[in-house]
DNA sequence: GTCTATATAATGATAGAC
DNA sequence: GTCTATCATTATATAGAC
């Protein structure tokens, strides 16, 4: 990262994103992110006054900067790739922050699954059965769980036997997840008996 | 919960247990987990010693606990409901103790992705098509993207417009999985070319 | 804008009485 | 087995010099 360029305020910044990231809210600390910024503790007190007041400038930064990139794709759905390679980083920084419980994030959520939504509508519109589920909560789901993969990232990578985040391990997870979403994983007369168990709790 | 009728010991557990899947590791504090169980912080570190021993002592618990109910079922597929609703809590400390990074539950981890596995072999049995992606790998995604439901709860209630956890948010999100885990979400074409594009990184 | 030094609060760890 | 009281550490918050 161009990370010396950068004036103090916007170093502290980088660097707390990194920290939130990485080490969630409560174990980062005001101190270390100062030392990965190169400033003193006083100095980050002076820009951001509190840790909590950073970490909302944090999350409004990332919301500007996922809505940026998003209106980038729509006008631009060419630069794909380097785009959406961007923007990783900043996913991992709202996964955490949602997992964290982040006052601020819940709106970003509630975006990804409006995008999820229209995601799910063209699957629906190829489907032959009507969904018994309301869309919105399909999506919310569909979301919860795309987002649990860069949470537990530690473990997939285990399973990977590479670095998830890596060149290999990224490949691997794009592609395992495209034949994830592009086939259905349990038989559906099988959904639809289990479902029927559910469908009226009190007889 | 039964919670006078337990040892001291017992009871410190319990609290932990839900402190730690609540507050997560760094914010449930020795302090309030003896609150809830009605002891005193000194009798929590005569019978547990550090915080960390605690949390080990819980993930502990929760592996052979877990073990236990699988066995069960395993026996008696009958009990299945009112087994899996006695699991259940232990999932949720399962997969905050996952994101927490405790040292001692990835092993879980594992055995789910296993677990997963052998549920993917089936799916694989009834496809036409060859999967390109190793199974273990689609397992391992598999398995994070279901564990990131309940860490995301909070969120997933909103959008439901109901506690998760609750009677009706529990039966909504059981139709949606099955529902979404029974059907494609992208076009099998739209993956194989989308795929494409990942095969050779260097061409 | 940037730093050093300090105050204050919270938390995990410990010691010792009953 | 159980409690109270205290210590030591750490982290945030603050004040003030340059």
């Amino acid at each position: 990262m161009a990370f010396e360029d950068l004036t103090a305020r916007a170093r502290i910044r980088e660097a707390a994103l990194e920290h939130f990231a990485r080490d969630g809210y409560d174990r980062a600390t005001i101190r270390a992110i100062a030392k990965t910024a190169g400033v003193s503790p006083g100095l980050l007190r002076h820009h951001y006054g509190s840790k909590e007041d950073l970490r909302e400038a944090c999350d409004h930064y990332v919301f500007e900067m996922l809505h940026r990139v998003n209106a980038e794709l729509l006008t631009d759905p060419g630069a794909t790739a380097q785009t959406q390679q961007t923007a990783k980083p900043f996913g991992c920084y709202v996964a955490r922050s949602l997992a964290d419980g982040s006052p601020t994030v819940g709106p970003i959520f509630d975006e990804l699954v409006t995008m999820s939504e229209a995601w799910l509508a063209r699957a629906d519109d190829s489907r032959t059965d009507t969904p018994t589920v309301d869309r919105r909560v399909r999506a919310a789901l569909v979301t919860a769980m795309k987002i649990g993969i860069p949470l537990l990232h530690d473990h997939v990578s285990r399973a990977l036997g590479t670095d998830m985040f890596g060149l290999e391990g990224d490949r691997l997870v794009a592609l395992a997840l495209l034949d994830i979403y592009s086939h259905a994983l349990i038989d559906e007369d099988v959904a639809t008996s289990a479902a029927a168990g559910y469908e009226e709790p009190h007889r």
